[in-house]
DNA sequence: CCCCTGACGTTGG
DNA sequence: GCCAACGCCAGGG
């Protein structure tokens, strides 16, 4: 990949996962080969408010809603992630291990 | 320039 | 599985 500006990287891999499955910050940055790590992914995400990427389709690596807080209401990626067919409880990605989708193992 | 704080993750105990 | 210590880079104070 290129070393183009690694925030639309980000985006353009977040883009491409499909609806009905999340993916980690972990994962994207591995995907990636970020050196800068995951919590850069999530310093990308920060950025990401008002573009157009599902970023509530990105969790941290056990499934939890990390980035929760940065939605309009206290649940709004919950209920985003829900009219998708994913269920969470307690902040937490039900079945997290088989919604999960890696871009490293899908993207081939 | 130093210190702290993150939408994080790995490692070691 | 839980917790603490780091490593990572960017911004803010």
């Amino acid at each position: 990949m290129e070393h183009r500006d690694y925030f639309e990287d980000v985006y353009d891999v977040v883009r491409l996962v499909p609806a009905g499955r999340v993916t980690t910050y972990g994962a994207i940055a591995q995907y990636l080969s970020l050196r800068a790590g995951a919590r850069m992914v999530g310093w990308a995400m920060n950025a990401a408010h008002g573009r157009d990427v599902p970023a509530h389709r990105v969790v941290n690596r056990i499934g939890v809603l990390s980035g929760k807080h940065f939605f309009g209401s206290p649940t709004a990626m919950q209920e985003l992630l829900a009219a998708e067919g994913v269920l969470v409880q307690d902040d937490r990605v039900v079945e997290f291990r088989k919604v999960l989708w890696d871009p490293t193992t899908e993207l081939q």
